[in-house]
DNA sequence: CGCATTTAGGTTGATATCCTCTTATTGTGG
DNA sequence: CCACAATAAGAGGATATCAACCTAAATGCG
């Protein structure tokens, strides 16, 4: 397999620089770390944020509905949700059909949020103040449709 | 702690749709899965390709900065190499500063790199197809942008 | 020189992520 | 009504991510 076709550094710093996967997934680490930070007095992380909100203001659901609301992988879920529902913030029982299983918000998981969404505006406050609200809410709804691109491609 | 505060579903809407760490988590995993299936014949994931590219073009690394390079967790770089230097792709060998630890591709690292750009750039290429190259390239620019406003605040 | 401080890394434990395989339930064609 | 396909979800295994804690080596200062 030796001497085929090499790679320049030129097409490596292209990739490097230019690879949508490799930077979304470094903002999404940075991005992480800091909500995380914030978040940490309420208890939850922003991952946890994420799940509980989806849960009280669209739910309940099911664990398949859950996940593609989430653009997550179903088995991730319930991974997720296993601190979640140890804490008491939700409870995951079977549905009428009995292959499902319906997550719901508890009174302790509201609080959570309670407590959470002040941290949260803080630290989102202060990514709008550095980037811009227009530039930031551009910034996402581009990244949405390029997570749409993934879906169908 | 009952009664204090309650959020409304219109501002929890906000949330979900405007968090900056929340949309570019999900990005990130569907890119990450996007890319990773595109890459599954050569054998590296959209991650391990990262640190394979940065290391064969810019290395060789101590592993904070590496880990700097790639805007990750030192520990995470740890985990991160296991399954590389497993399959021989680099080697982790003490510096001259006997503290550090000095990784470098291999010449089997060289050729999982090979194999993958390709890959990549086919993948790569239908992203930049769906949303427009310009775009995507400002898209990019921002999210650094965003990074970066991460570590200093 | 000797010791406190700084720096580089690893280990552990917890969460997060997804793929593959398996199980239980529901729907359906004959 | 029953055998088979389709659907919902868990379990297991591997990688990814980070904070907290610990160790070893270099550095700095009296």
């Amino acid at each position: 397999m030796a001497g085929e076709e090499p790679v320049t550094n030129a097409e490596m710093e292209a990739a490097l620089v230019g690879c949508a996967a490799i930077n979304t997934r470094i903002a999404a680490r940075a991005l992480t770390r800091l909500y995380d930070e914030a978040l940490a007095p309420s208890g939850v992380r922003i991952t946890q944020f994420a799940v509980l909100a989806a849960v009280a203001f669209q739910g309940p659901f099911t664990m398949k509905a859950l996940a593609r609301a989430l653009v997550m992988d179903r088995t991730t879920l319930t991974a997720d949700l296993r601190p979640l529902e140890a804490q008491g913030f939700v409870t995951v029982v079977p549905g009428e059909d009995r292959r499902t299983r319906v997550v719901t918000i508890t009174p302790r998981g509201r609080e959570a949020i309670r407590d959470a969404v002040p941290l949260w505006l803080g630290v989102q406050a202060r990514i709008e103040a550095g980037i811009g609200t227009a530039r930031l809410h551009a910034l996402l709804s581009d990244l949405r449709e390029v997570t749409a691109l993934t879906q169908d491609v």
